[in-house]
DNA sequence: TTATCGAATGATACATTGTTGCATTCACTG
DNA sequence: CAGTGAATGCAACAATGTATCATTCGATAA
């Protein structure tokens, strides 16, 4: 696992463990493989990557409830538009997520944008909506798939 | 059907007949069954509610093959949050949806916001990432859900 | 230490959503 | 009327997500 990888993965169980939330053995596992990865994981792929990790089975509710916890915890994040998940770079703050999905390899960079909320809750507010929770994902190509295609 | 889901659907039916897109029985069922609801339909509604309307057993993949047809056409969203479909308002100009979507009542609504495209695609740009589809949706409460609670 | 209690996990079964591959039908065109 | 490509039918299956209840684990308090 690269070095920010790592950096990354402790200051996420730092943080939970900072608000009293369990940082288990196999939630760790979880937010470990997803660390490691270089793009999204699917809730099976994570079984099967934490299944050889642990060196036994994991049913697939544990994984489901070890993301949601994870993703109510912001330090990871669903993408919606591919089934999948990422581990968050910084949960510290709250905030929200945008991705750029490529299409070509898979890949989803966050970037961060405070603006795209603003402009979005106040269309919201205006309509009486209150906003609890956004998704943002761009799809297309990254720079390197351009080239390559 | 209200009049003006009616006239969107008659306005959507016209704007794939000028594109020389085929706008067969079936693809109107489906599209006048989105038409017709006051939330997201998943395919699978969708595909009870055509069985009904023409009183015959369809595949899913038939269901599938069609709602992504009327997607490329502009003339449906997939809602990705939900898993589900809505008919969209307004096909005729290529734009980017934002939907606030609401965990109450399941609506979700379409809201028009062309600077939200132009803030993240200007983000996108200074990456090299060249946006093909953009996914916005909001999740909360609507006004009337509020109240209620 | 031990009883207890809530949180986390295990286990089984199942529901929902989406896809693959190939056959058939249909409408248009030459 | 034959040929062609688009659309649909059909069967099986894959992938994703959930409901339910049992069990274990870990902290706390008697």
């Amino acid at each position: 696992m690269p070095r920010e990888a790592s950096r990354g993965l402790n200051s996420a169980i730092n943080v939970c463990r900072l608000r009293g939330a369990q940082m288990t053995p196999l939630r760790q596992g979880v937010l470990k493989a997803l660390w490691s990865a270089d793009r999204p994981l699917g809730a099976y792929d994570l079984r099967d990557l934490v299944e050889k990790a642990f060196d036994r089975q994991i049913p697939a509710p544990s994984i489901y409830r070890i993301l949601d916890f994870l993703c109510e915890q912001g330090v990871a994040t669903r993408i919606e538009s591919l089934n999948a998940y990422v581990a968050c770079g910084h949960p510290e703050r709250d905030h929200a997520c945008v991705f750029l999905v490529c299409e070509a390899c898979g890949d989803a960079t966050e970037i961060e944008n405070p603006k795209v909320e603003k402009l979005i809750s106040e269309d919201a507010k205006r309509l009486g909506f209150v906003v609890k929770h956004q998704v943002v994902e761009m799809s297309g190509l990254c720079a390197p798939c351009q080239q390559a295609s």
